[in-house]
DNA sequence: ATGTTACTTGGTTATTTTACCAAATAACAA
DNA sequence: TTGTTATTTGGTAAAATAACCAAGTAACAT
């Protein structure tokens, strides 16, 4: 059974986003959803943000979430099947490193939503 | 029993950002995620996308998703929840529009790793 | 071959998410 | 009051996600 992310040929012809920005089929929000929730995990985010500075191997990843490998390793796969990340192996090891660096600036607004949250609350305190 | 992104007086504090950016909390990490994860859903996106256009009542909402009214309902809790759309009541109605504009870019970058992921697959086709 | 390291995959269980229906609430109308 | 419309909330069942352990693979060393 082939998981729906990976780019098989028959994945190809579905995932193709059309170029009119807002008047998309259902089929294409899947796809999008698909690569977000592939962002939306504590662990995943911190991975992301780890591998802003360069390729990392999953060992090194693994260390900085501290969970055990193998879950280590299916949050990457995760995210390489979304799209968001890519390997290379490398004798015993496996590299990951970013495959679209725009994820990054993802943050900021991520962070700016979470601003507006402080700022909501701060001002419900003053009531 | 209180949800996590709710905006209390406990929650005030924890969520605060920190302004180095990558130094960052395990906590902090949680509270993106949620962000993140309040978009990763086909409906939702459908709907933050259509909220672009300016704010939108629930039936409003609920004919373009399609869903049933006490599902699309809940998908704006979430949004609501984690802070990415705000509502106002006026008579019968509840309109709901996008807390933090920048969303929007967001959707961009998702393309790009789209458009990424469809340049690979045809790249594996030419092979 | 045998062992070792780095990683992935399979299996299991617990938790979370999602969808729908049915019932509750809220605003307005008759 | 009674009814009607718009929305939310509670309940429940099905599906997806996430974590760990154990077993499998792949590259290299002895």
């Amino acid at each position: 059974m082939v998981p729906d992310g990976l780019l098989t040929v028959a994945n190809y012809l579905a995932k193709m986003p059309n170029s009119m920005g807002h008047t998309m089929n259902p089929e294409a929000y899947k796809q999008k959803a698909m690569v977000i929730k592939a962002m939306a995990h504590p662990s995943r985010l911190l991975m992301l943000d780890a591998l802003a500075e360069g390729e990392k191997c999953v060992c090194e990843l693994q260390r900085l979430v501290g969970s055990d490998l193998s879950t280590v390793s299916k949050h990457l796969s995760v995210m390489k099947n979304a799209g968001l990340v890519a390997d290379r192996k490398e004798g015993l090891q496996v590299y990951y490193r970013l495959r679209v660096p725009c994820v990054l600036r993802f943050f900021d607004c991520v962070e700016a939503v979470l601003r507006e949250n402080s700022a909501a609350a701060a001002r419900a305190l003053r009531e």
